[in-house]
DNA sequence: AACAGCCGTTTAGTATTCTAGACAAATGGC
DNA sequence: GCCATTTGTCTAGAATACTAAACGGCTGTT
């Protein structure tokens, strides 16, 4: 009886669980990449949640239906509720990391404007300007807030992780991001890296 | 082990499960509550859920924390989603029924206007007129959809059920709900029934 | 290489959920 | 009153979730 796969839960109307919200049905891959996404092994969310990493994996495989009881513990160790995580909108997420070369240059008069992404208009956001040093990091505890972020690299290296991914940037490449996907921003090299930013809603 | 109710899942953060929305504490209160509004027995919910009604029972009462897989098949026999489920505003519910002498009268020059409820204003609906002749019945699928409903019975007997509470209004009485709650509307006497009705959102 | 450490997976055994059926109380018809 | 249904609850046993402890794979250090 090791590796039969159940078909759980056949009910009637189990409703095409394909794309952006499903109840339920692939809840091992949702809990999976919510899990990646806050840069956590099992070990440590069975930890924070206080079940066993068995557990974790169990339902990761969707080996099991865990009971809501379990569900809740286990979601105790994210900042989330049941029902948000069910709804949680799995899709496809937006292109995220641009090379030097995907960006795209409007040239006009005087001036050259590099512009990151392309429908810049209706992202609505505002630019910045910032330095970091070497070994400057904004931290383990990944930032996560309402927004979007974006920005270029002008010298220097920056390690940027979002969503669980992580890319070495370097000069002439860029970003962008909704600020809900935890992140981080890392100055791994050893000399300043200076970017130019942005996020939104407009702060100053 | 038969009768001693175990303290299931005293996870640390176990919020205050009070008001409006918890999160899987009173689940089984909320399941109960779920089912009288739609008028069902545990055995036919059951039934429908492809579940036995022991479990329904079983759940109702908090012995259990059923699993994701159960609770989904039991909420297949509502149309609701696990995520509303969890998220379903149990608090106590507005005012539905108001005997005659509780309508508010507003007399203005040769017309009188007897007010149902309070804040008339902000409920924004639009009255109808109906008349439902003996044994009328709007059917045992229970009414169910967006919007608010209200009425003062004119003549006849109106036998109203909404949220799996049954009225009998005479007239003089009246009624408002939010439409959402399934209702069923029947005329139980021998003679025309008349009612002075509203709904929204306008639709004439 | 060898070791230590962390990773995700798997397994045997325990704890819990779930089913099938019986039970008492309440209801309605004759 | 009596019978037939229906209701919610409860119980023994089958099915499933969960734990504790292992395993093999991978990475970095000595």
């Amino acid at each position: 009886m090791a590796g039969d796969f159940r078909r759980a839960h056949s009910s009637a109307q189990d409703a095409g669980a394909g794309g952006g919200e499903t109840d339920g049905q692939d809840l091992g891959v949702r809990l999976r990449e919510l899990r990646k996404m806050y840069g956590l092994s099992q070990r440590e969310l069975a930890k924070r949640a206080g079940v066993t990493n068995g557990t974790i994996s169990l339902i990761e495989q969707s080996r099991i239906s865990p009971s809501i009881g379990s569900l809740k513990k286990v979601l105790g160790g994210f900042p989330i509720s049941i029902a948000d995580f069910l709804t949680l909108d799995m899709s496809p997420r937006a292109k995220v990391f641009y090379q030097a070369k995907e960006l795209r240059e409007i040239a006009g008069g005087d001036v050259s404007f590099r512009l990151v992404g392309r429908d810049t208009r209706d992202r609505a956001i505002q630019m910045m300007h910032e330095r970091y040093v070497p070994g400057a990091d904004t931290g383990e505890e990944m930032l996560s807030h309402a927004g979007e972020e974006c920005g270029i690299v002008i010298s220097g290296v920056l390690e940027l992780t979002v969503g669980g991914e992580c890319r070495r940037l370097v000069p002439g490449d860029a970003y962008y991001f909704n600020s809900r996907l935890p992140h981080r921003f890392q100055n791994p090299g050893t000399v300043d890296c200076v970017v130019v930013s942005a996020c939104t809603p407009p702060s100053f």
